[in-house]
DNA sequence: TTAAATATATGATATTTGTCATATAAATTT
DNA sequence: AAATTTATATGACAAATATCATATATTTAA
């Protein structure tokens, strides 16, 4: 069982506000998963009585609408934690989380992250800032849902996914989502996602090559996501 | 100076969790402000060094687009707390707080709400599980915009505004918003939102008497906004 | 490898929604 | 009360988006 101490999910998480013997009470306590790409960590609806450290993979967070598509909320990546929210409001999760790569995870109980709570300050505040932050986010993306057009928001996903996750050597984004997921992102239907990536393709905004985005023109791209 | 143990707001908030000694404390140093109709409580980029307690009428929050419309975000009413999100990420407000009705507010500042968090872990809980909760409506409401039609929305609006405010002795929708509001909370263009009104009327859905709105088939509105 | 299944792409078309123009009603000012 | 402004309403049309059909490419399974 490895020490919590080094872990990447120590550096950018609240858990940044642990002391080194709290560290080692997690150590002592906490599961650790291997998560195959497709399969969920937790769904709608399951009751979350814990947190999930995210060590390695990137997962998407989703809700199925009424009408059968699934909108994907957010997506979180390695350092970040996955089911505060949940474990807080003590209420079934409101959103699936799956694994859009293989994943490392592991999983402190909420007995520990509760006495946490009541015994460092430090923690609370940097929890607390952080579901803020998870707030206005959400807040933000709302609006943008609201008032910006499909051509707007698909400009402005490519450009998130490209500054969150990077590209390969070959420029294209590193981060693998299917025209579905994407569209799941931008809520929008999965043949609208797929006709303005070719129109932004035949604009020269950017490249396909199979299922590999390349973005071409950034400053192209943030005009049009305004 | 009134006490703040009777309160509306000590009723509904995390203030609940406020023992009397510090409400007391809260009572000597809470500033109380008259809102009229209209007026802002703060806006968008403004710093809110503290926290709003609203104990009288009912506030919009909400966010200009690029395409310079007024998206709101969410309805404040009396016994809810305002810019704890800004307060506690120390951000500038994200959204503006515009008075809906005359107001009654008062105002306590941020040191003195650190002051409980850092005392009171009950306090501290409470407000966590308060964001978490705005946290999860605003994820809700993203889904909505991003996945229901107009038409969806403006049911699922009316039926909240009923739920949420109540209706006069008429019958009408106690809550008054204009037509471009209750755009703004849709999330579509004043004409869409004044068309789409009509309609309802002629399907007997709801009843329109100058600017009042009277919801004459709760379950047809259901029905419609699934 | 071949066959089957699934993902991506594109055309045709219908529906939804936005925009602009204009009319009418209501509120406000003079 | 009349005049002005503002809000609500509706028509005509354009633009955006969804849906359904089908083609092609890619992946997976046999």
């Amino acid at each position: 069982m490895s020490k919590c101490e080094q872990c990447i999910v120590r550096q950018f998480s609240s858990l940044k506000s642990l002391k080194k013997e709290e560290l080692l009470k997690i150590a002592d306590c906490k599961t650790s998963y291997t998560i195959r790409k497709g399969d969920p960590i937790f769904e709608e609806g399951e009751s979350v009585n814990g947190i999930f450290c995210i060590k390695e993979g990137v997962c998407k967070l989703s809700k199925l609408s009424a009408n059968g598509k699934d909108q994907i909320v957010k997506l979180v990546k390695p350092g970040e934690l996955l089911g505060q929210r949940s474990m807080i409001s003590e209420e079934p999760a409101n959103l699936s989380a799956v694994a859009l790569e293989d994943m490392e995870v592991c999983f402190i109980p909420k007995s520990e992250v509760i006495g946490f709570f009541n015994q460092n300050n430090d923690f609370s505040m940097s929890m607390m800032k952080s579901v803020c932050g998870d707030l206005k986010e959400a807040d933000d993306h709302m609006v943008s849902m609201a008032q910006k057009t499909v051509k707007e928001r698909l400009a402005e996903t490519l450009l998130y996914l490209h500054d969150t996750f990077g590209k390969n050597e070959d420029d294209s984004l590193q981060i693998q989502l299917s025209r579905e997921e994407l569209a799941g992102m931008i809520g929008t239907a999965t043949e609208s996602c797929i006709r303005l990536l070719s129109d932004f393709n035949k604009l020269g905004l950017i490249a396909l090559t199979g299922k590999k985005i390349i973005l071409k023109n950034i400053n192209g791209l943030r005009k049009i996501a305004e």
